[in-house]
DNA sequence: ATACTTAAAAGAACTTGCCTTATTAATTTC
DNA sequence: GAAATTAATAAGGCAAGTTCTTTTAAGTAT
């Protein structure tokens, strides 16, 4: 049976010297970024290239900037001069990262170590990508000019579901206005600087690889508490992204059959219990109103209104934590999102799930963990997509379908 | 907070022109085998390779016998000289899949283009690994004997979970006595060809990728009907296979809540209903037995038992098609496994299943397909596996065993 | 029929990246 | 202080893929 594809199959490109140099510089800024300082012979070591070709390349990295020489290792291993240390150099450049939600923009710098450099909020008025593109291609341009070095991207976190693949970057379909129009491309065509599209679940995840448990983890689930709920998923470091770019919209799986009614036509959805929408459904049924201000200093004791949303959004997240494992046997689940830590804390302490094949005597990492939070949670992911798309190596895809010059002559 | 991890963090190695080399062919190989006939110009534009370079890749693909010259292109496609064009030389190699059950071997050859050149099933007495790997090298060797050409490597399914990584292969921890033993690296030594372990759903993943759908798709998902019930998941072509090995264990997924009592202590698990175990149990209610012989011949319609629990499997199974869709945003579902295509069909037809990100009107997969069936799909599967390892382009990283498209002589 | 255009294949010289080998420098150990 | 060990550097070689040119083969137009 042939079946035909929604989506063209991509297949790998071929490698020539100039191709596998960039790889081979990303493998080494990879490696110094994930294990901070090392030395040549190490480097060598864990690449399989031999310290001539490492030295090479860590030349190639200083006359970039992006790393420098930390100093000679201090403890002595053993008999021998003893190398010189590098380390990626967090001035050598910076990414911008970007968090687009209905009512405002929240704006983040930061440099090569993830370090924050900046950071505001702002709130936007009513307006479609006609007069918001344009907006965020000034507000860019001012911050290049506030900060020196070299900007390497900008990273742009938006509502999913999107309409054709995440990564290169395409409008969302939950935003009205924003159908259809690649958002990316525009944004690069503006600012001539890489432009990575993401939701936010997806950017919170990759943020995590580079700016958080990534040092330790390559595979590892990433629940985010945004307006609703979404799932990151991050298998050998890199994100899985499903065949259209919308895997992890799990606010929608059903978790309490016959449950509460949601707008989607099912019963007992995830996104009813645990979500910041069902949080302010929640006040709101006490007459109360949470604004974005107040979020970070929500308590997680004392109000019973939040205590009570607390125990109940745990509740319906232990099956969803359940299924995550068994299906994805990561290293942890971490949760991650614009909630204030405590908040956090609360739900996973109040976690409870059955066995599954996660649940070995032998693991030293907590099932469930506590990842980036609170109201910059999201752009700081959004700043991590440009950095992982310029420094992760990666397996070069090149579409199939547009290429093959079949029948067309002009 | 810096945390332990229970895996080493694995790298991605640096490429020397011996490595690119190794990845260009492989590239082009991956190419043909899904593509199917090819010219060299299309092969170039495809791989971002240079006419030229394709061309001395060729002529090593053909010294090697793994492609040969299909012919010129007859229909014209415009002016000028009509390309030679290139296919893979189904004789070239072929590989050994091998399904150790419980009670039984199913053995499989398999040559390049996926054509199945033999096919045994043999019961097996009562033996831990001490008996059954010189009992396989020897089937092995004998096999080679009977077939001309080069064994390209042996894949061998066994029932998960494996105790650490499902890649180069360790034993599984269901099967006694088997714990703790790395299957694949004895066979290898044995043999000496590449050896790839996995499980029976991953397996089947790998061989709808090779000889089913793969064709056309590199994002979907397997549901594979073993005694149990397991799922493969494939991500840009490649298995995903979680941080242990042992991503896709689905059975004991709970999708009836507060529903039938199982062993591992919860309830309602996926596996109580909808795989051959409960099946099984259904017929024993009845006073029947179902052997393997009878596997293949089973009857969707005619049968009240087996059409009750028909029923029963694609009620429980549809809220796991549900989660799947949402998670991963698969091009499709495969259903896959032991069971005859009737019973995979008649399962498809009954399932239900409510909104998620995949119920887009645009779609032009099914949701939900059929895959391989019956009595063979492991086997079939685990021959898929070392031809996988072999000619499918990849990241290299570091702990990865070393897989050329040398293979070994006889 | 003949000449022109287009496209594929083949060959020679070039470029580029990593590898190999030899040499020098800086520590620790005995 | 000499031997052992490891790091850094420099020069020459190798093997990919690239570039450029020529040859071959088919269509198209006059």
């Amino acid at each position: 049976m042939v079946m035909p594809a929604d989506t063209p199959r991509r297949t790998a490109r071929g490698k020539n010297p100039n191709r596998s140099r960039e790889h081979n510089r990303r493998v080494v800024l990879d490696l110094l970024r994930s294990q901070g300082r090392t030395g040549r012979r190490e480097l060598a070591e864990l690449t399989q290239l031999t310290p001539q070709a490492v030295t090479n390349i860590i030349d190639d990295l200083i006359a970039a900037d992006l790393i420098v020489i930390a100093g000679r290792r201090r403890i002595a291993r053993g008999r021998g001069q003893p190398p010189h240390e590098y380390e990626i150099n967090p001035a050598g450049a910076f990414t911008i990262g970007i968090e687009l939600a209905v009512t405002r923009m929240v704006t983040t710098v930061v440099d090569l170590a993830g370090e924050l450099l900046h950071r505001d909020v702002t709130a936007i008025a009513e307006g479609g990508p006609a007069t918001l593109l344009p907006a965020i291609g000034t507000r860019v341009a001012q911050l290049r000019a506030d900060h020196p070095g070299r900007l390497m991207g900008l990273g742009l976190v938006m509502p999913g579901p999107f309409e054709i693949e995440g990564f290169s970057g395409v409008g969302p379909t939950t935003l009205p206005g924003w159908a259809g129009i690649d958002v990316a491309a525009d944004l690069r065509d503006r600012l001539g600087v890489p432009v990575v599209v993401e939701n936010d679940a997806n950017a919170a995840a990759v943020g995590e690889t580079l700016l958080g448990v990534g040092k330790e983890m390559t595979d590892f689930c990433v629940v985010y508490f945004g307006t609703g709920i979404g799932l990151g998923l991050i298998s050998e470091g890199r994100p899985v992204r499903g065949a259209f770019g919308n895997a992890g919209e799990i606010g929608h799986i059903v978790v309490t059959p016959g449950g509460r009614p949601c707008p989607c036509g099912q019963h007992g959805c995830l996104e009813r219990y645990a979500s910041l929408h069902s949080l302010r459904e929640r006040l709101a049924d006490d007459g109360r109103v949470l604004s974005v201000d107040d979020l970070d200093t929500l308590a997680p004791e004392g109000d019973p209104v939040v205590a009570a949303w607390l125990e109940d959004a745990a509740a319906h997240l232990s099956p969803m934590i359940s299924i995550l494992e068994n299906v994805f046997d990561p290293q942890t689940i971490i949760l991650s999102g614009g909630l204030p830590p405590a908040c956090l804390d609360a739900i996973i302490a109040r976690l409870s799930f059955g066995p599954s094949v996660a649940r070995r005597s032998d693991r030293m990492v907590p099932p469930v963990i506590r990842g980036q939070s609170g109201l910059l949670t999201a752009a700081l992911g959004a700043a991590a997509l440009p950095l992982h798309e310029a420094i992760t190596p990666r397996l070069d895809l090149s579409d199939l379908q547009e290429t093959t010059l079949k029948g067309s002559a002009p």
